[in-house]
DNA sequence: ATCTATTTCTTCGCTATTGTTGAATTAATT
DNA sequence: AATTAATTCAACAATAGCGAAGAAATAGAT
């Protein structure tokens, strides 16, 4: 039960995703966030096992929204960053920021 | 036996700690460059482990150096990164930048 | 010389956590 | 009852992590 001390890829691109989202943060447009920034399909069910993994470490809470008056208008869960969650966002994009400082260039890269 | 279509965070930084290493990216420096830059241990077990599957995934090579004349001097196993790899460590990146270019400022955060 | 201890480095086996998928469920509208 | 939007579930695959075993070398004693 030892837990990992760090974000992994997809949990830090899904922490991003919800602050993007503002008030709008709840499972179905945040599979879309990262479908768009990741150009490739991403599972409902990935994302809501992410999101409650988070949710039990701490870094983004959670609460039912109110069912909107359209077709299958069944109540939303909306997600928002703690500040935990934010300080290790954060804290992530220091590391990796100081770490790909001097990353030798791609050859066929256009500048 | 699907494999995964981006670098998860602890693959991403061994090939960041490979890149820094230069000539010297084998098993224990990398080690140690990685807790270095964690802050925490980092067993050689699952370094071994990520480096087999990054070598499988062509994004790194690997080639047997000569022992070296000391106490324990083994051969040592050389890693460098692959033209793929290091691409998708930009790719990465630059992923990874777009995403958190608006991100909140922290709390208690000193500018 | 050769045997044994010590050092450095790699490999192995196993467990836990994370990521993935597809199907099932719930709750609302028509 | 059918349809739609959303979430939850169950089973599985891949990644991460750890400790111990194994292999190859030198050093020191005998």
């Amino acid at each position: 039960m030892t837990e990992r001390s760090y974000l992994g890829e997809f949990e830090l691109v899904i922490l991003l995703a919800v602050l993007r989202l503002g008030g709008e943060a709840y499972g179905v447009p945040i599979a879309r966030e990262l479908e768009a920034h990741r150009g490739r399909d991403v599972s409902l069910g990935s994302v809501y096992a992410a999101l409650e993994r988070l949710e039990l470490k701490g870094l983004i809470r959670s609460s039912l929204g109110d069912p909107t008056p359209e077709r299958g208008g069944k109540a939303k869960r909306y997600f928002v960053v703690t500040a935990e969650g934010l300080r290790q966002v954060h804290e992530t994009r220091r590391v990796l920021t100081k770490l790909w400082r001097n990353l030798p260039a791609l050859k066929g890269e256009r500048t």
